[in-house]
Parts: structure tokens; sequence; C-alpha cells
DNA sequence: GATTTTGTACTCGGATAGGAAGTGTCCGAGTACACATGG
DNA sequence: CCATGTGTACTCGGACACTTCCTATCCGAGTACAAAATC
């Protein structure tokens, strides 16, 4: 039962992701350097991301990652899925039936303990299903004084950048 | 996120435990033998589970392991903390801080996003708080024609054993 | 023959190797800009 | 001076090592029974 560190970094990504203009990418290496993690390793959730039809991605120079629908669509499910796959994390492998002495006629009969751990499961992820990247925001701003929406507005106006658009003043 | 196989285990074990007579005791090679799995393995987990004050332990010949308390007094929760660790699945590294530009008079407030993932993991953790062993007994006997309850009474009647007494008809 | 003593066999317990998955890194394919060149 | 062609630099994408955790295994500590020796 241990999630990824992938994850947080993928749904930091995502939410900063949300906050940029309309049409405008961040490269991974702007991402990465924000929240001060290796680039090569945010890349491979990034793709996770892009795979998944969450992120789109701008190649080339002045390219970067997107969001590929509204922030009101993304779910932190959608996220975790992406990153650590669909399969759920309880796997049953049906050994009340491997002894040696099988119930020989018995048909494969729902495992209580299986159905529990999934319904468990369903719960965890009908949570995550609730709470969207717009959400996450919201709630950021409401207990903001405007000091974190700051740092992210100027980090944006340094890294953002739109394809097939002239920079307009871009120091670096 | 995804479990290790010895949470099913554990569960199966401490299912069958629950089942047999007041005082008997159940070994670890016997558990592994009728689940199909190796004994040293299981063995593992089924310290992890003394030590969570789930089974006791009787040492020596003819010893073996007994539920620690009420069948009714064991939740899935328990028997998953015991054996995966109590921390949580997703670990929040406050990745937001890292970045070059860390908020500088910024007191830790809490992590929205951990919040939300937190909120997913009591869900989970709750509909798993919420199954007791008992609880899996009644609904494998309520879909039961008598076959499974069957097989695990033949196969305590072989190894089911009580420290300190004089076993009455043990064939082998 | 009954009791004590000793020995053995079996149990759990913790420390020790092997393997899979997560973590971290590298190089290659593709694109847009910038410059140089020609008209 | 303007349009075109070429080169370069930067991006994402997938394939390749390293580390950590899960899986699997071994040997040691402790106990109850059984047999043997003694009274």
């Amino acid at each position: 039962m241990k999630l990824g560190e992938g994850v947080e970094q993928a749904i930091h990504s995502v939410t900063m992701l949300a906050q940029l203009s309309d049409g405008g990418v961040l490269s991974a290496a702007a991402l990465a350097e924000f929240h001060g993690v290796k680039t090569s390793y945010l890349l491979k959730h990034l793709q996770a991301l892009s795979g998944a039809a969450i992120l789109e991605t701008q190649p080339g120079p002045k390219g970067g990652y997107r969001l590929a629908r509204r922030a009101g669509e993304i779910t932190l499910l959608d996220i975790v899925l992406a990153v650590e796959g669909p399969e759920p994390a309880f796997r049953c492998l049906e050994i009340r039936q491997r002894g040696p002495n099988p119930l020989p006629g018995k048909p494969t009969r729902p495992c209580e303990i299986n159905a529990a751990m999934l319904r468990a499961e369903r719960a965890y992820r009908a949570e995550l299903k609730r709470v969207t990247i717009a959400d996450l925001l919201t709630e950021v701003a409401r207990g903001d004084d405007g000091s974190i929406a700051a740092r992210g507005c100027a980090f944006r106006a340094l890294h953002e950048r739109r394809p097939g658009q002239q920079a307009s003043t871009q120091g670096e």
C-alpha cells in the first residue's frame, strides 16, 4: 500500500498547468525546476499523463505541455490511474482454491475477501473522483493571502510560452 | 498503489484461525499447506499479526497460532495495517516548497493535494474498518451450500491442536 | 511401578539472499526559429 | 530590401542502468512431549 512519488509530482504539475493562460504551454524542465525534482523523472510521468489524454504536448522549441481538457474535467483519480496504472491495489490470487483439496466441482464464486477489499478500493477511488483540479485551485485560493498565487504567477510569467506566437518580453 | 501478496494470505489465515474451536491452535505449516503458499513467507506475516496483538502464539511442539481476540473485534483494517504498515499510501514530500523560491515567510499550511489524498485514504480505511472477520464468515456461510464449511472442518479436524491437552484421536 | 531426569523433535522468531518494481539517466526523433544566401 | 533555403537549438519520446522494497529462505531460541534411568 504505497504510492510512488510520481503521483505527487504529477498532481502538482497538472495544477500548475491548469493555471496558465489559454493556449500557453510549460516545458517539463520548467515544471521540474519549480517543484525541485529531477526533469527526466518528471518527464516519464508527464508522458503517462499525455498518454492518458490528460495533457497535450507541443514538440519543438517553445514547446511544452498543456491541459488536454478543462481543469474541472480532470479528477485526482484520472491522474492517479494514469501514473500508477488502472489495476486495483488488491489482487485476489484465489489462494482459497490453491490448497491440496480445492473443492472439486465448485464453480468460481466471488471471494468474499476480495469483494470486501475491492469495495474499500471503490470508496477510495470514488473519493478521488470527487475532487477535480479546479476544486483544488479553489481550495488553495480560499486559504491563500495572495503569496502563493503571486509565486505561481511570477513563475508562469517567466516560463509560460505560446507556440506559434512571438514571445513578448522574455528576459531569458 | 499495490498491496503485497501477504495481505491476502494474512486475511485468509486469520479467517481460518477464527473458525477453530476455543483454545485450539494451528501451526504456520498447516496454514501454508491449506492455502498452497510458502511456509517461510507466511510466517513473516503471521509474526506481524502476532506483533500487532491480532494473533497469539504458542511455542513448542503442539504449538501454533490462535486469535488474540474475538473474530468480531478484528477488522480487515487491523490486518492490512499490521502487514503493510501504518503509514499512509500517499506521502506528501512538500514539493510545492522545494522550488528555487519557496515562499520565505510562509508557515507550513496543509497541502490541499495531500489533504485530498488523505481524505480518500480515510474513506478506504473506514470501509475496511467496517468489515470484521466475523462478518466475512457470515457472508461466506450465507452463500455456501456446505462444501466450503466441510472442507474447512475436515482440515481443522486433521491439524487443529490444543496445547497442554492430549490429542484425542489424531491419526497422523 | 512411580518419579525424576534427560534428550529430542517440533514450534516460532529474527537475520539473511534473490528478484521485481520504482527511481533516475541517457540518447534519438521531430519541430520552430534564426541566420545566411540569393533574387 | 524581401523571399527562400539551410542549419541549429530546443522540445518530447522511448530505451537503458541503479536503488529500494517485496519475496523467498535459512538458522537460532524456546518449549512440551517421550523415553530412559533411578528410587
